[in-house]
DNA sequence: CTGAAAGCGCTTACAG
DNA sequence: CTGAAAGCGCTTACAG
């Protein structure tokens, strides 16, 4: 049967509240009992029912992940995979268990909110903060369940771990001007994303910064068929183009590449530049220049966050921004 | 505050049983009094708390993923974020969440079994079976915790999901015969995992059907050393090999290329296969077919199977193997 | 069919 | 410091 504090009561011969609280490392006991129920405790190899502790103490001792169904597009697998990876490790120092929460596929995001205030069933949440509707953390606020994002949300302050998308930007699109480009276009994603304001933020300071008057902005969604026709767009209205600096990275660069080679333009003569690097990047035919985000870290920063605040501890800063490494080819 | 199963019983105005009897469609309520708390407990939006539910019901209502950590060396991180997704999906509809457990890094997979164990925080598990001890399933089955495997372990017999290793691989193979290449080596993956084993036999198989004498196989570990070490040993073993057979994919073969590259002979004209598919290597320089596994529907089994134990039923096939699909380039 | 009661395994005031 | 008791929000025999 489970070993439960009963009998570890019992055999201790001390009252489970005392077991309770020595277990639990709180004071009200004697050094001495403490010392014995602990070695007892390690003994027997007890350790305390998850759900009876959860409901007693009303912390389940679990912490989500909320991944927006939506991220399988923009980001490739190796996003989210890494980042939960991270978590998962700093989760399990800490004790806590990873619980994934994605909606169902075509719902958003605020099923899995609501089902985890009314189930209880995470002591805080870590959310992908793009293309959130800000009722959906106000009712996480009311409930006082704590949260972090990866990344920001335009419509929404709150504690965030980012990269530095503006300076890598800017640096990425500096070393393009350096190898000579001159005419380099900016493929950005949807508009509403800060990050794509601050990639092509950090693309027009470049500019400005070099004096280069030439340039060239266009956004598109993350669907293979809205970056194909982008592309297709942005080589028909700027034929004299002699770079292109895409603020995504993934499958919807493949996508990217697909139209530039079907356009009859040899890739290889064009700068190319891209937001979010891939170590397959080093075997295809065409250079292309890109920003590594540090993506173990992020996962690691929001989980630290996420602890301090279930510590009762708040972060003294707000947003915590990661730098990025440029990787030229 | 939040709302509880009596507050709804006092609404009701009925006892609290009969409220849980409703909701958990058991027997014993009248129809009449079932619709009415149904449609109280919609309007009111209520939902049980987990805790309290799992506590004394002794379910807890979620499912486990035990990923090995060494699996982020062997596979890419599109593996298991698919199979994840999967799972997270299947988990979903059933009214179930989802844990990640992961042996934190240095350890094995007997840390997170041991410590679902006691604190009893799993209904069920899904297991990535290569490398596991026989020790630490046979304690899952002491516990009466059910568990499925994804992919088979030579040393263990239980239910699993994999994919056709030998049939992939034997097609893969053959289609490098009927391509004109004869000398075809075969590198594969530890000799101790019963997936390097049936590919290694698939090769053979297509080898021997087709009469082709020649053959060359040898197995290595996934680290990048020993992969780049296998493939130099293979080339200076072989100088006359005129196509290489990978049976992993990922990383480990992004190393292989880099020594076939490295050798001085052209990779383009070796040919290559290798096993697991990515959309990339339609974009690098050397034409490689590969065998493309079902990842979604490995994990989306896995969790039906499971499913099917939490609901007390056995499935009638021990060994659920998925076909995969040949990519020609 | 209906409900009062016990119990799941903990935690947490509270009294001694 | 120590322990008896109440309570967390459910489920599940059991009696009516």
């Amino acid at each position: 049967m489970k070993l439960t504090i009963n009998e570890i009561a019992e055999i201790a011969q001390v009252a489970k509240s005392t077991v309770s609280k020595a277990l639990n490392g709180q004071k009200g006991v004697s050094e001495e009992k403490r010392r014995q129920i602990l070695a007892l405790a390690a003994e027997l190899k007890y350790e305390p029912s998850a759900s009876a502790q959860a409901l007693a103490s009303s912390r389940t001792g679990s912490i989500g992940l909320l991944i927006p169904h939506e991220a399988g597009y923009s980001l490739a697998g190796a996003y989210w995979s890494a980042i939960i990876t991270a978590i998962a490790e700093v989760a399990n120092a800490r004790n806590h268990s990873l619980l994934i929460l994605t909606p169902s596929s075509g719902d958003d995001v605020s099923g899995p909110v609501e089902a985890v205030i009314r189930r209880r069933n995470v002591d805080g949440l870590i959310i992908g903060a793009e293309q959130l509707a800000p009722e959906v953390t106000s009712r996480l606020v009311e409930e006082g369940i704590p949260f972090v994002f990866i990344g920001r949300n335009p419509r929404i302050q709150h504690y965030s771990v980012d990269v530095d998308n503006l300076g890598g930007s800017d640096r990425l699109v500096t070393h393009l001007l350096s190898s000579g480009y001159r005419k380099i276009a900016c493929l950005a994603g949807p508009e509403a994303y800060l990050y794509s304001q601050e990639r092509v933020a950090g693309y027009l300071n470049a500019l400005h910064r070099a004096g280069n008057g030439w340039k060239a902005v266009r956004h598109t969604g993350y669907t293979s068929a809205e970056g194909r026709e982008a592309v297709a767009a942005l080589l028909e209205e700027h034929p004299d183009l002699d770079a292109l600096y895409i603020t995504a990275g993934g499958e919807f660069l493949l996508d990217c590449i697909d139209v530039l080679r079907l356009s009859g333009s040899d890739p290889r003569r064009l700068g190319l530049g891209a937001f979010d690097d891939y170590r397959f990047f080093d075997y295809i035919d065409i250079p292309i220049c890109t920003v590594r985000q540090p993506l173990k870290a992020i996962g690691s920063t929001a989980a630290s966050i996420l602890f301090q605040f279930l510590a009762g501890n708040t972060p003294s800063q707000m947003n915590q921004i990661l730098d990025v490494e440029l990787v030229l080819r």
